[in-house]
DNA sequence: TTGTAGGCGTTATCAT
DNA sequence: ATGATAACGCCTACAA
């Protein structure tokens, strides 16, 4: 017993101590716990309680070529979409003896270059990735190394990997069939700058050709959120223009929805009147009165399904394959319209 | 060329390719690249590009003992709190040269030893909890064997550690202050149950004691949040006795905000002439008419704080410090007393 | 059932 | 300025 701290322990103190080989104790610690004598097994049980003794995962996955890590690049932590999405998939990480390496992005292309390449560096058994940039040529050389990778959300193109996300055309379709319904006929979508990732352009594009198609007319604002004035102006324009009770809002995400939001009422624009639907939903859409309609992304499932196709490219080298997942509309008064 | 995927490379192969030893080529990647001959500088930088080379993390930490990892633990990753501190923390991390593991526990006392267990076999060289129940014993373990820790926002009894997080009773007092300087007399405090979380019993407790001090009469209701029903009546209740006018209500935290918010506007309060005040700002909390006034946490400084703690004690082994960081004050109309 | 020996990719030590 | 070599803690043949 000396003044220092307690070193930590190896397999080689807990052999000792329990008067066994390293063998035996990694095996105890292993999968072939059975094959120990049961005797053997107290001994090294005791012998480890009392060293405290833990077995270096570094050390394990050095030997073995298992980090047992899963490695997740988000563009941003701070949007609880990624975050939904995150905790579905930490929860199928767990479920299969995975732990989980998240890193943000901060949506800095620069940042996530060098994420990629440290999640490499502790050998990361497998990498879901919400790009934010085009790491295509980084992305490729983890496959060709044979790590399983796949998209989540935002796609690449050149890249060939399982991509899993929401059912872009199919919710815009939802959208525009459930806005139709409800009367309205003069449609504004709201979305960020689509060359970023590619759900904004699938979304956008789907949005100009559906309104076509059904014979509504439709407007597209896609600049910055940043740029808080053009949008302003983009809706105040909006407003202005037609029938009310005939015009409604769409936005592309939650983000979108939250500064629409702010500038609708902000206009004083009642809601419902004025037709309001966001993608994403929110905890706080119910409560801006008379609540706010939405279609909600299937957020957990979305993540266990990322990690599904993780755990099946392992196995074999399967082809890569799509998931899209369709989303829930939840009604609110924001899309019931008052004067059809 | 084969057909078979790249393997990773290695060390040696650079050195190999490169001509020279592997040595070199360690010092290259290390921090003595100065050493080196730029002639051999050029010649290992060109084959560690063909090859594609990273030095594996894994074992580097084997061998140094460095893993560059820091773990956080949280008890809710869902909770837009922890994620905005999260944020700072992994800022802090990268400047710092390390890297964050983070694992959520859902505030599961069980998954929370399980993952305590996972990231000490990871050797991480810092660790941040967010505690969910009171793994202390476990914790001294790690402290014990040079873990450096740092206790977010709850604090444990019997751990030795550093605290980072939100002053309490400063916020509470600013609270009270507030409340009172807007002619609010009557004040039904809204927590989650106090037991599991430090914060909150020192909240609530500073409540009590600044409501006597004050002069202004006090109720606290700190059930689950889970039982609707029972908020909902406790809130009701409130509601009905007393002149309006004169009671507003003040809320732990910002799950319970979103709960008494929904329940407030169902029963038809008026807010502002109905007080509202949360602890922790939310980013729909401008949205809901007329805004909803809080005390917000200086997230992006907590988190960094709590890296800065990190970072200090691996140093010197100081002795565990406190940091309690002072919240802002956002005043909306939901505390713009119309009738004073 | 148990043990022995070698090596995973890296860094540290000691030469040259 | 550069290299050879021995660990780091573990796992996995192979042997007994």
């Amino acid at each position: 017993m000396t003044a220092t701290p307690h070193q930590r322990s190896t397999i080689l103190e807990v052999a000792r101590e329990a008067g066994a080989s390293k063998t035996s104790v990694s095996r105890y610690f292993g999968d072939e716990r059975e094959r120990l004598s049961p005797g053997m097994q107290t001994r090294i049980a005791t012998a480890a309680q009392r060293l405290g003794y833990r077995p270096n995962q570094m050390a394990r996955s050095l030997k073995g070529g298992h980090s047992r890590l899963v490695g997740m690049l988000v563009a941003d932590i701070r949007n609880p979409f990624t975050v939904a999405v995150m905790h579905g998939v930490e929860q199928a990480c767990q479920a299969h003896g995975y732990s989980l390496m998240v890193c943000n992005t901060d949506n800095d292309a620069a940042r996530e270059s060098a994420l990629l390449a440290l999640l490499a560096s502790y050998r990361v058994e497998g990498l879901i990735i919400n790009a934010a940039g085009s790491p295509d040529q980084q992305l490729q050389t983890l496959v060709d190394q044979g790590t399983p990778l796949v998209l989540l959300d935002r796609e690449l193109g050149r890249t060939e990997a399982s991509v899993v996300g929401l059912d872009n055309a199919l919710a815009i379709d939802m959208a525009l069939d459930h806005l139709q319904a409800q009367g309205y006929r003069r449609l504004l979508y709201l979305s960020e700058p689509p060359e970023q990732a590619s759900p904004r352009h699938v979304r956008l594009a789907r949005f100009q050709h559906g309104c076509e198609a059904r014979g509504l007319t439709g407007h597209a604002h896609d600049q910055s959120l940043e740029d808080t004035e053009a949008l302003s102006q983009a809706i105040r324009h909006f407003l202005t223009e037609g029938d009310s009770g005939q015009k409604a809002v769409l936005c592309a995400n939650g983000n979108v929805t939250l500064a629409a939001t702010r500038i609708l009422l902000a206009s004083g624009a009642r809601l419902g009147e004025t037709g309001l639907l966001g993608i994403d939903e929110l905890d706080w859409c119910e409560l801006v009165a008379p609540g706010i309609s939405t279609l909600a992304q299937p957020t957990d499932a979305i993540g266990r399904s990322a990690v599904a196709c993780l755990m099946r490219s392992q196995d074999n080298d399967a082809t890569p394959t799509r998931h899209r997942h369709a989303p829930t509309l939840i009604m609110r008064g924001s899309t019931r319209n008052t004067r059809p």
